[in-house]
DNA sequence: CGTATGACGAGCC
DNA sequence: AGGCTCGCCATAC
């Protein structure tokens, strides 16, 4: 069962959970682990994530609701687009369609 | 212990 | 359609 702390924890497991070529959002992912209303605490937690656990989780597969990269991911949403785009995420307008590569169930 | 911050999201104007 | 404001959650100070 999860520990008070786990909050961290569940984030980058169900960030992990993610495939290749599809993509998650941050409330999307607060879902996933129970709090519902924590997109905001979802994105403090994959910006905790330093650049050696980063390479244990792949943050690049999470973007925002509408599909848009934030610019304040990671090393850069330059970064962020070009690994999704390798992974075969196609981008529409700057945004990833979701209806395509969306987390569904 | 109260205030401020932020890789967000939904609602309103 | 586009832009602004408020709300939520978990930290930092």
């Amino acid at each position: 069962m999860p520990r008070a702390d786990a909050f961290f924890e569940n984030v980058y497991e169900a960030v992990r959970a993610i495939p290749p070529g599809r993509v998650a959002t941050y409330g999307q992912l607060a879902r996933l682990i129970g709090v519902p209303r924590g997109a905001r605490a979802v994105g403090w937690a994959l910006r905790a994530l330093g650049g050696r656990a980063a390479r244990k989780v792949p943050w690049h597969r999470v973007v925002a609701a509408d599909g848009r990269i934030p610019l304040r991911a990671g090393p850069g949403p330059g970064v962020q687009r070009r690994r999704l785009r390798a992974e075969g995420v196609r981008f529409t307008s700057g945004r990833v369609d979701l209806r395509r590569h969306g987390l569904r169930a």
